[in-house]
DNA sequence: CGCCCTACGATTGTCTAACAAGTACACATG
DNA sequence: CATGTGTACTTGTTAGACAATCGTAGGGCG
């Protein structure tokens, strides 16, 4: 087989088309996307446009109200939390549950090695196999609708990301170290240990998120914001 | 406030028509819904009906590929384990989770009490307030994406119910039971114990539900199903 | 007689065109 | 300065139509 064909109908690829450039950064937090817009660059009826923004409304990546135009959702510290915090929950009971059965998921350990063979290369390279490695542990325990649940997750997670390019806080190493060190405690059946380690790797991702978006003041950023001079 | 106004669009309101009419059983599982059906019966224009098919696709509650006419989906045994499972996961860390803070949600003791005044009712009666206790529990966290998940799994669980006639296998009393025993622990800061019980109480109901299941046989039964003389 | 192929009906995907209804912002008025 | 009005832009919904596709029933051939 040559590559699966994909014939996919407009509405879904005019979806994945947005859902790229979003996840690009090339469609910033608060761009707005009306029907005539997104029809006429596409090339496509209104309906067919209308079709494809409620879709990734559905999905979390944009944000409409009634009679109002759709715009790329922003993310303030408050839903960065709420995401991270989300994550946390699903992910510590996977690591659990796999610890119980001492399974170690091979994906993962694929993944961190690619991290670790990326020392040199751009900071925001590491961000597509750490997303697989957590991707990797939610998967391997075979449930369809964890697994559903936590992409969609990934998918804010993403938005979170491009907002920031000061990705060089990023420590590789670190990083990677505590991978390792997780799958780890996975192998030696230490559940508990390892739920409490990913809730500091987390933690720790969350709230480099928030101190990195602080000064663009995102919409649920706190009111201090507003009193100070500009 | 004397009841908020709801001004819902029209696809919103055939959306939750036609959920309300899968929940309650009118649907049942396989049955099929065309657009042109759903069009007329509501005397509205097919882009519209399509638009609330779509909606119920995406929440889980129908199924459809291109160019097929959608149905209600048929969940048969191994999406039943999916589901509990899931929401095993969700729950059992967000048990774990209040025990840190020795937090017991009002609305779940509320809902409990709901239960115990029950005793003599119809045995279906025990649905509604069984919900409630579990989504307080999720609630309770504040955590808005979670809550997302569990109310979608919520609607899948809804789903199966209806399915099964004979729920009178229901012990009203002892998930009453587990229920306040699932409460105290939480107050004693035991959440492992809360979360084991946990377990415990929806993996009954799972294989409550699966082997009321079994006869009807559904999409996803084991093959042995099939050598059964008929 | 059974099997493959074709033609048909039913259904969905998409388009064009249009009107109704709502929002947001500027403007005029008291 | 607050309030009301109005206009432009956008979305919600409809109607009708055509193409593409799927399922099935019927006809031709071995």
């Amino acid at each position: 087989m040559a590559g699966r064909i994909t014939a996919v109908s407009i509405v879904e690829a005019i979806s994945a088309d947005l859902r790229s450039r979003i996840f690009s950064g090339e469609l910033g937090s608060g761009h707005t996307l009306t029907e005539t817009d997104v029809a006429s660059s596409y090339e496509v009826a209104r309906p067919t446009a209308k079709a494809s923004i409620e879709k990734l409304v559905a999905e979390g990546l944009l944000d409409r109200g009634t009679h109002k135009t759709a715009r790329v959702v922003e993310l303030g510290p408050d839903s960065v939390r709420d995401i991270y915090l989300a994550r946390a929950y699903l992910e510590s009971e996977v690591l659990r549950r796999l610890a119980r059965t001492k399974e170690v998921p091979e994906a993962a350990v694929q993944a961190n090695r690619d991290i670790a063979a990326l020392q040199t290369g751009a900071p925001l390279d590491v961000i597509e196999p750490d997303m697989r490695f957590h991707i990797s542990l939610i998967d391997a325990v075979g449930n369809e609708r964890i697994s559903r649940m936590y992409r969609s997750l990934v998918g804010e997670v993403k938005l979170c990301m491009v907002r920031i390019q000061s990705l060089h806080l990023l420590d590789t190493a670190l990083i990677q170290a505590e991978h390792q060190r997780i799958l780890e405690l996975i192998e030696a059946g230490q559940g508990e240990a390892a739920a409490e380690l990913l809730d500091e790797h987390l933690g720790r991702a969350r709230e480099r998120l928030v101190s990195a978006m602080g000064g663009t003041a995102g919409p649920e950023a706190d009111v201090s914001s507003e009193l100070l001079p500009e």
